[in-house]
DNA sequence: ACGCCGATTCTC
DNA sequence: AGAATCGGCGTC
């Protein structure tokens, strides 16, 4: 029991940096997210980083409010929030408590219980964009604002557990998708070459 | 109270 | 290229 609680206090120490950090080391990391339907577990692809406060780009950007509280509190929470009204996107909280910054995981590779994230996806859908986007990857691990808040590396349903860092020769970034603001930070990081990653669009928001 | 806009995705 | 759709936040 002492072994599991220094392990994933070990873990929460590494999250507890800041996002650009903590960031391209999430990935190959597993999330799964285990309910009376099964366990769906994803391995992270692609991922963004957020920095809070001093981002324009991020939900924290203008300080605490009832939305974004989850992302000043410890690192190794999720942060979810609700995106154009339909899809439930993921964030892992990082930093330290007090802090606000978060890493939004935009895709990853389902490698169990596929055939319960393609019931959740609905209808047929390639493995490899089981998890694509991070609203996909939301609904193939069946997640939604019930898990705003919640420990990733507690007893609980949710379990964020690490992998060794990948070689760097592996790991790609470039600028975030979809944000309008600070667009051309290069903050994405993702698994070179990997076909569950999503396609780059730039935000239509963006100023010419 | 009201209106705008978004860390998106799917279909036409 | 455009619709769908809801919550946060700024403004009236």
């Amino acid at each position: 029991m002492a072994e599991a609680r220094d392990e994933s206090g070990e873990v929460r120490a590494r999250l507890a940096r800041p996002g650009l950090e903590v960031a391209p080391t999430l990935l190959g990391w597993t999330l799964s997210h285990t309910t009376e339907h099964g366990t769906v577990t994803v391995r992270l692809t692609e991922v963004e980083a957020y920095m809070g406060e001093d981002d324009p780009a991020s939900h924290a950007h203008r300080g605490p409010t009832a939305r974004n509280a989850v992302m000043f509190g410890p690192a190794g929470h999720l942060y979810t929030y609700l995106s154009y009204g339909v899809h439930w996107c993921s964030n892992v909280v990082t930093g330290e408590d007090g802090r606000a910054s978060a890493v939004l995981l935009r895709a990853g590779r389902v490698v169990e219980g596929a055939s319960l994230a393609r019931h959740r996806r609905g209808g047929r859908v390639k493995d490899a964009a089981l998890a694509r986007g991070p609203g996909c990857l939301g609904q193939a691990l069946g997640l939604h604002r019930g898990h705003n808040g919640m420990d990733l590396l507690g007893a609980g349903p949710l379990r964020l557990r690490p992998t060794p860092d990948l070689p760097p020769s592996h790991v790609a970034s470039g600028h975030r998708v979809g944000v309008r603001l600070a667009h051309d930070v290069p903050w994405r990081f993702w698994v070179d070459g990997d076909p569950t990653v999503s396609a780059y669009r730039r935000s239509p928001r963006v100023r010419p």
